[in-house]
DNA sequence: GTGGTCTAGACCACG
DNA sequence: GTGGTCTAGACCACC
């Protein structure tokens, strides 16, 4: 559970935890058949109440990144390196039209784009 | 008033205002010294209420793109435009900052990104 | 007409023009006997309304420092200098007590108060 | 709260409550941590309405005297006693050249705006 | 006519 | 229960 919580942010906190931990599961730092804390041992680690434990749960669970087993757990899906590259793309993808949607009202062509994006890369 | 609201969007229709006045002040679409609308006008165009118009208003003259003068309306700023390239870019950036984050987290690479941004930027 | 004003500033106008020609007044700038300009020409050379003027004007009168002559125009009430400094502290002690609260709201001791004073006096 | 509200004032409620409650903080009276109360508790002890007293509220956040967490509440920052000093003397400091450049417009020199200071400083 | 302020009342997401 | 947003309607000062 590497997870960073921002309260102050205007990112509500169930969705940072999603955010997170979906990453971490399509980069492969968590692997397949492997299970979540309990959510109750979750929340308290997160410092944050079982209800936003259990929301940002149900999330991974309604995109196919983890399943229930009830009475058990919960357990990172077994998915394939080509699996995780396609959802991880598919997620990325999403959220790249809202941003480039974003650039673009304001004129930006993409090659002043990828200029900025180097330098904000580091 | 060129402008797109979206009632079921996550975003304040106050900030979806802002937002597409200041991409477009900035772009040059509006120029220095000409008035916005009236917000009672305006309101009645965008379908949406006075209070709404002010709200995006009031975040336009904090960002310095445009000035009130009580009585008479408000206008556009006069900028040159280096200066509006640089708030264009200050505006960008801050929000490019967000977005790399995001794609970082998932453990893209600099070549990634640009890759797939040229794909959606089409 | 020495008068600066500023269309953006909160202060209204009427009493931008008021508060200066006030000042000059009791400085001495403008001498007892004399003339103010027309309220029309007085609008064409500040660039603003003939209202505007007005209301200035009948500020002047009601504090005393003009008089009007019905289809002559207003002139310059003569005061005696002791006259002229009496009315001048009066101003602006009534204003001072304003600052001075506001200064004690945070807490402020006189003598800090006189320390920046002097910083900002130049 | 403890706030003294003028509806007759010339100034705004929201700003009068934004004022006394920013010199409330800085002057230490309000601890960094602790909470303000609810925005609708407060809309009721001031007998005002709820929007006043948000607008007051953001004001102090966008001074960085107060941060907002959603669903949970506003707290007043941490700051050391540094910056509480420097905040404090930044605000002032705007307030008081506006009123310098009022003595000064009646001729009055350091000095003298010191000598009448002392007078009503009591 | 313009913007500036204030009110009362409503619905929503979040925790 | 908390803040975030939006609405409709009102009154005021200023120009």
């Amino acid at each position: 559970m590497n997870i960073a919580i921002s309260n102050t942010s205007e990112k509500p906190i169930y969705q940072q935890i999603f955010e997170q931990i979906s990453a971490q599961i399509l980069k492969g730092e968590l692997e397949g058949g492997y299970s979540l804390p309990p959510i109750r041992q979750a929340a308290v680690e997160l410092q944050v109440s079982v209800i936003t434990v259990k929301k940002a749960w149900e999330e991974l669970e309604r995109s196919g990144l983890i399943y229930t087993v009830t009475g058990k757990g919960c357990f990172i899906a077994e998915l394939s390196p080509e699996d995780k590259i396609q959802k991880r793309n598919e997620t990325i993808l999403k959220q790249m039209e809202i941003d480039t949607a974003y650039y673009r009202s304001f004129g930006l062509t993409l090659d002043e784009v990828i200029e900025l994006l180097k330098d904000v890369y580091e």
